[in-house]
DNA sequence: TGAAACTTTCAAAAAATATTGAAAGTTAAT
DNA sequence: ATTAACTTTCAATATTTTTTGAAAGTTTCA
């Protein structure tokens, strides 16, 4: 496999698992041009090798960069803005998990607890969907807690030491 | 906050949350439904509860049986095929996980390994090329090996031995 | 075997989401 | 203050995803 090949294999594959990490696919794929790029991208740069529009460039980096995970980079003397990514795959992973904590987990975390909180009438349906959204409440409270642990962990933390217990 | 109410608030909340998980609205509202239900219940209970169409409620309760949450319940003397889903939140979370980890993680790190493996042919773009998707494909390694380890474990295991660990 | 009771399939329609492109906005240099 | 170089916004359009509903299929019972 060529370098051309294999980067656009990367770019769309990408891509197309924005879903995963619960972003788009331009967004992904202008996160993924940048992480490979030798240098930063100007607007034009994306446009080009995404073949994409101008406005769109323009409003997945305003999301990326609400992430987080672009900044701009300004380069003295030109006109331009240049943006680049975070390059280091660990810190990427750690914004990615910490985002995704504060925008959805936490919200839905929040509902569980208000609606397992409702009183208890004595009914059958009402004492199992007690049980079941506390149980689903506390269990959505642990995954969120180990989520922001991990992220808060130094550099190389997630690797070395995770790895090593769960191998 | 009533019954009927928390019971409204917590369906579309979990089907609204669908994404998170991977699954569509009306896929996340069936099993959500199904998951406070004190009784198996029948295609018609469904599609009169969450109001859609009975295609709808037949092809996204294939798919929970495909993913192993949902299981046909015959009731003797009935014609009528009814529906429970997995009432454990642990094993629901480990169902889901796996599955996650089948379909959508594991092709990606094939392909970040492909891409990775190509020919270094000397060049600054392709060494910063084979040095970002190599890392990616080993931190996506890590992930998937931690699901699956923490997936495999016997019941209360994650709760109990990670919170410990984490909190 | 016939027919009632039920489920599945799938083409068409609707809804949700992403993308475009041109006008409006901003910034920096002269 | 003007203009050139650039970015942002957003209504219109295109694409993708989901939903519908009716016809076809299946199962069970008499």
């Amino acid at each position: 496999m060529e370098y051309k090949e294999a980067k656009e294999k990367f770019i769309s594959t990408w891509g197309s698992l924005g879903s995963l990490w619960g972003i788009n696919k331009a967004m992904a794929q202008i996160q993924a041009l940048l992480f490979i790029s030798t240098k930063p991208l100007s607007m034009e740069d994306i446009m080009e090798e995404l073949k994409i529009s101008r406005g769109n460039t323009s409003m997945n980096l305003r999301q990326l960069m609400d992430w987080g995970i672009v900044t701009k980079e300004i380069i003295p003397g030109e006109r331009k803005e240049y943006f680049t990514t975070e390059k280091d795959v660990e810190e990427l992973a750690r914004v990615v998990a910490k985002e995704r904590s504060r925008r959805e987990i936490k919200p839905v975390v929040k509902i569980l607890k208000d609606v397992s909180s409702i009183n208890d009438d004595g009914t059958e349906k009402t004492k199992e969907f007690i049980k079941q959204t506390k149980a689903l409440h506390e269990l959505t409270e642990t995954m969120d807690s180990m989520i922001n642990k991990v992220v808060n962990q130094q550099q190389n933390w997630l690797t070395k030491s995770l790895l090593k217990l769960f191998k």
